[in-house]
DNA sequence: AGTCCATATTGTCCTAGACAAACAGTTGAC
DNA sequence: GTCAACTGTTTGTCTAGGACAATATGGACT
C-alpha cells in the first residue's frame, strides 16, 4: 500500500491500487492520462512501480470531483494547484447562505459531534422528517461537499458527518410503520454505486409518506433486483445514483433492469448521477428531486386506491 | 455493462468490469486466471471483448469465498459444479445447530421481513445488547453466509437481512449515551473494506459498555485516521477487516498506522480478516472476538481510573 | 435557435512479460 | 516430536503500448 524510495525514505508514498481506492481512478485511467496529460507523474519505487506522493493524491481527488461535476480532464488536468482551487471554490450553483447550516459546518470542523447530533436532532423535531430532509441535510450534504473542496473539512470529518447523519434518520425511520393501501418500494443501488445516504434520505420521505419500503442497502447487482422485486411483490423500485456514477453506465443498467422487470412495476432513478441524462429513458421515472418521489408514490396510490 | 453476442441474443452476458464488481475479483486477477488455470473461459462479444456468463459469475463469487476461506487457486479452479459445492457446503467450522437461527433463516428465505425484524427486536430485549450481539447477531451472519455458499439463499436476501440488522443495532445504540470516565474509541475500517455490520456490532459492544465511541463509517484512509484520532482525541482506534480482506494488506496498514499514532493510542484489529494473523505485530491488539474487545476497553478504564 | 455531422477527446479493453510476496514442502538441529 | 531455515512453486499485481467505442465539441446548415 505504501512504499519508501531510498531518496526519500520518510515521504509516505502510495502504490497505483492504492490511489485506485483512495481516488476511485481506475489504473488504466491513472496510467493513460500520465500518457496523455503528463499528470499525475509518480515517482518510481526499487521495483519501477509507479509510487505516487500524498499531494499527488489530494490533487487527483479534486480534479474527480471537478469531473463528477461536469468539467473535462483535457481542460483541468493541466492547471496548477492554485487555478483548480479556485475552480473548485466557485460552487457549482449560487445558493443563498444560511445561517443553520453554517453552524452546523462550524460544529463539524471544531469536532463537537455531540452538541451536532443535539441540534440536528432538535432541528428534525422542529421542521418534521420531510421538511427536515429537504430544506436541510439535503442542502447540508451540498454544503459539507464544498466545504471538501475548498479544503474547509477533512474527508474523516465527511465520514463523521455521513456517519451521524445516517444514524439520526435511520432512528426516525424506525418508527414508521406502513398500513393500508401502500406501495411497496424496493430501494437500493447498483453495484459500484456506494452511497446509502441518498437511498436512506429517500427511505425516510417515503416512510413518512406511509408507503412500505423495502431496503436493499447498496451495491445489488440487477438480476438480483429483480429476483428481490418478485419476491417482495414491490410495486416501484427505486434506484439512487450519485454524482460520481458514469452516465453511461446509469442509462445502460436501466434499460437493461426495465426490459427485465413486469411492466407493472414502476422503475424510477434518482440521484446527482440522473439528474444530467438527457436521453429519454421509456417507462422509467427520472426523478429530479426527493419531493417528486413522493408524489410518484402519492400518484400510485390514487391508481390503485381501493374502492 | 452487460452484453448480447449474435450467438445467445436471449442471454445476460457481462464484461470485465461488470464482473469485476460483482465477484471483487480484479480484472488483472480475472485475465490470469483464464490463463493459468482455464476458468473462467469467457464468450467474446463482437468487439473481441470478454463476455461472462451468469454461470460463470455464479462460479466465480463462490470461489471467491472459498477463497477467502483459506483455499488457494491452483486446488480449486478445475473443480467442476458439484464437487465445488461440496466444498462450500462443509461449514468452515462445525456449529451446533440452533432453533431460533433456524427460525431467522426460514424467515429471511420466506421474505418475511416484519416477522424477522419482530423477532430479532424481541430477541435482542430478552437477552440485552451485548448477549444478543455476540450469541445471536454473530452466529446468525455466520449461518446467513454459509447458508448462501449452499445456494439456500440469494444474494439480496443477504443484502436484506443486513440492511434490516444494521436498523436494529444502530436504534439500540442511539438509547446510550456515554458519560464518565470512558476511553473514547475511534471506529472504523480500511479503504476497501466496506462491511459495515461488523464495526456497528463492535459499537455495540462498546457504547454497552459505557465507551465513548467515534464512528467513522467504513474505508477511511490511513492518514485520514491519524488525523481523526488527533482531532477526536482518541484513547483507542478499533479497525474491522473482514474474511475478504487479504492478511498482507491488513498487516502491512496496521504496521503503518502504528507507526503513524502517538503511543499513548492503542491500536486494535478485529474480525475474520486478522483471525488467521500468525506474525506478531507489536503493540497492535488483534481482537479475537467480540467480547475481547470489550475487555480491552475495561482494562484501559482501570489504567486509567479516577482518583 | 435548433439539428446534424465530422473531429477530438476520453475511458476501457486487449495482449503478454516480469517479478515480489506468500505458501508448501523438505531438511536439519535440538 | 517440534521448531527454524531453506527452497521451489504459486499467485496477484505491476509493467508497457496498441486499439477502439462512446461521448463531447464545434462548425455548418436548416
Amino acid at each position: 500500500m505504501t512504499v519508501n524510495t531510498d531518496q526519500h525514505p520518510e515521504m509516505i508514498l502510495l502504490n497505483i491500487s492504492a490511489v485506485e481506492r483512495d481516488t476511485g481512478l481506475s489504473k488504466d485511467t491513472l496510467r493513460i492520462w500520465e500518457r496523455r496529460y503528463d499528470f499525475p507523474r509518480p515517482l518510481r519505487d526499487q521495483n519501477g512501480d509507479r509510487a505516487y506522493t500524498p499531494e499527488q493524491v489530494a490533487k487527483l481527488q479534486i480534479i474527480k470531483r471537478l469531473l463528477d461535476r461536469g468539467h473535462r480532464p483535457g481542460k483541468i488536468m493541466r492547471l496548477d494547484e492554485e487555478q483548480l482551487a479556485k475552480l473548485a471554490a466557485r460552487p457549482a450553483a449560487e445558493v443563498a447562505p444560511r445561517q443553520d447550516i453554517e453552524l452546523y459546518l462550524r460544529l463539524l470542523r471544531s469536532h463537537q459531534s455531540r452538541e451536532l447530533r443535539r441540534q440536528l436532532s432538535q432541528a428534525m423535531v422542529r421542521h418534521g422528517l420531510q421538511r427536515f430532509i429537504v430544506d436541510t441535510v439535503a442542502p447540508l450534504n451540498e454544503a459539507v461537499g464544498e466545504a471538501w473542496m475548498r479544503g474547509e473539512i477533512a474527508i474523516f470529518e465527511e465520514h463523521l458527518y455521513t456517519e451521524l447523519m445516517q444514524g439520526l434518520i435511520r432512528n426516525s425511520i424506525t418508527a414508521l410503520q406502513s398500513q393500508g393501501n401502500a406501495p411497496r418500494v424496493l430501494l437500493t443501488s447498483l453495484p459500484n454505486e456506494p452511497h446509502s445516504l441518498g437511498l436512506l434520505m429517500v427511505e425516510a420521505m417515503l416512510a413518512a409518506e406511509n408507503a412500505h419500503c423495502i431496503p436493499l442497502g447498496t451495491e445489488t447487482p440487477v438480476t438480483e433486483i429483480v429476483h428481490a422485486a418478485e419476491a417482495h411483490r414491490a410495486n416501484i423500485v427505486a434506484l439512487s445514483f450519485s454524482g460520481a456514477y458514469p452516465e453511461s453506465k446509469a442509462v445502460e443498467a436501466l434499460r437493461e433492469l426495465r426490459a427485465m422487470l413486469p411492466g407493472s412495476v414502476l422503475l424510477c432513478a434518482g440521484g446527482a448521477g440522473v439528474a444530467r441524462i438527457r436521453r429519454r429513458l421509456d417507462d422509467i421515472q427520472l426523478i429530479a428531486n426527493l419531493e417528486k418521489m413522493c408524489e410518484v408514490a402519492k400518484k400510485w396510490r390514487a391508481d390503485h386506491a381501493r374502492y
